[in-house]
Order: structure tokens, then C-alpha cells, then sequence
DNA sequence: GGTAGACGTTAGTTGACACTTACGTTAGTA
DNA sequence: TACTAACGTAAGTGTCAACTAACGTCTACC
């Protein structure tokens, strides 16, 4: 959980989640596609995704092939799905107590 | 966007989002719930959360309570949504092509 | 007006991380 | 085997952010 929303929190990687999201790539031609960047840091940036469970990796003779693995954002999905139904079943819980006070405003919406 | 990320990047602002999520507190009250750290740390996370939209803050004489704004979430969310349905969009023009090709698998799932 | 309480802000320090350069590893090829 | 291509890895460096200590700012209350 806390290694998918740091992966994500780099700008770079999510660019890189974009470029492998359709397509497989090898990681020379992901590298190739920044030109401000060594091809080492794409590498590294790559191992942080993998580690994530973000990316998977394939072998092909001496390319390594990578793709998007969107199973891998569940758990942050989770968790903002999570926040928003408690923070709905809090409200909830503030309706009901306000509608069982003596006098309440009953109706309401 | 990218304060959004940030700002939930960091483990103690996810618990403080936590603390505010059902219920309204003033900036003491959260300070006093860590331990381990003080209350200027929190203050700063405090305001970094309110700069991302992800808390709202309200005067009270000298205190200032703040609540979480769930809505803050919402240009995350969509960015994981749109994740995914580019994603299904990708797979389903492959399949097309795949389809279309001569002596193609046809109605393969 | 003076005091106290509840905060935010600033300056400075330290640890983490994104990056580059240099090197190691594996698979195809003559 | 020697050579090359496509990678990952290690070591070192600079920048950024989370933290603490000290200070400044409001508001309530006497």
C-alpha cells in the first residue's frame, strides 16, 4: 500500500505507467522516450514499479518487456472507496442521532 | 494533481485524514493523538493537506477545526478510473485487430 | 490594557531519493 | 571463444522534505 502511492507519487513513473499501460515495451525503448533522463534511472524507476506490483516483467532473449499491471492499484483504489463509504456511514450515524433528539427537524434531507 | 499525491504519500497525513474523516477537530486534538511528534510537524501537515483541498479549516475563536473533503480525492479517483478504462479500451482494439486479421481466432474470450 | 492559550511560521538540520557515471551480467552471433 | 547489444546494479552526489526549537499572531478573559 504505502509502496503503490510512493510509486505513484513520482511523476516520472506514472509516465512511465502510461507508456506501458496499452503497449509492451522493452525498457530500452521506455528510456528512449525521455530525453532528459539516463537510461540507469528509467531502470531504477522500473524496479521501484515492479516492487509495487505495478509493472510485470517478461524476458525476451536479452530484452526485458514490461506492462502495465492495473490489478496492482486496487489496494489504493480500495482505500479511497474506503474513505468516502465511512466518511458516508459517519454522516449517516450524525442524521440518525440528529433525528432521534427531542424535537428533531425530522424530515430533512 | 500532483499535491493530492504527495500530500497522501506521507503516512501521517493518511492518519490524520483518518482522524478528521467523520469527525470535526481542532488542530491540538490532532497534535495530541501522535506521541511522537510535535505540534508544528502537524500544523505543517495541516497545511499541506488544506493547499492539496484535502481538509477544510473553520475559525473557532482561537482554535481552528478542520474536517476532511473527501471531494479533494475526486481528481485521484479519476485518474485510477482512467487507468483502467484506457486500459479496456487498449485490449478491446487488440482484440478488433485480432479479429479482422485472415484466419484470425474470430470469437475467442 | 495586560495576560494566557491555541495556533501558524521561520530557520536550521538530517535523512531519503532521484540522478549520473562506471561496472557487472546475460543472450545472441561470427 | 571473442564480440556486441540490452539490460540491471553499485557507488557517489545534490536536492528536497519532514522534523525540532524558537518566535510571531490572534482571540478570549481579567
Amino acid at each position: 500500500m504505502q509502496a503503490i502511492i510512493e510509486a505513484i507519487a513520482e511523476p516520472r513513473r506514472r509516465e512511465i505507467l502510461r507508456l506501458v499501460r496499452a503497449t509492451e515495451l522493452p525498457a530500452g525503448a521506455i528510456a528512449a522516450h525521455f530525453d532528459d533522463v539516463t537510461r540507469p534511472a528509467v531502470s531504477q524507476h522500473l524496479r521501484t514499479l515492479r516492487e509495487a506490483g505495478l509493472v510485470a516483467e517478461r524476458r525476451d532473449g536479452t530484452r526485458r518487456l514490461y506492462r502495465a499491471r492495473p490489478e496492482g492499484l486496487a489496494g489504493l483504489r480500495e482505500f479511497l472507496d474506503g474513505f468516502w463509504d465511512e466518511r458516508l456511514d459517519a454522516l449517516r450515524r450524525e442524521a440518525e442521532i440528529e433525528e432521534r433528539r427531542p424535537g428533531g427537524r425530522g424530515g430533512g434531507n
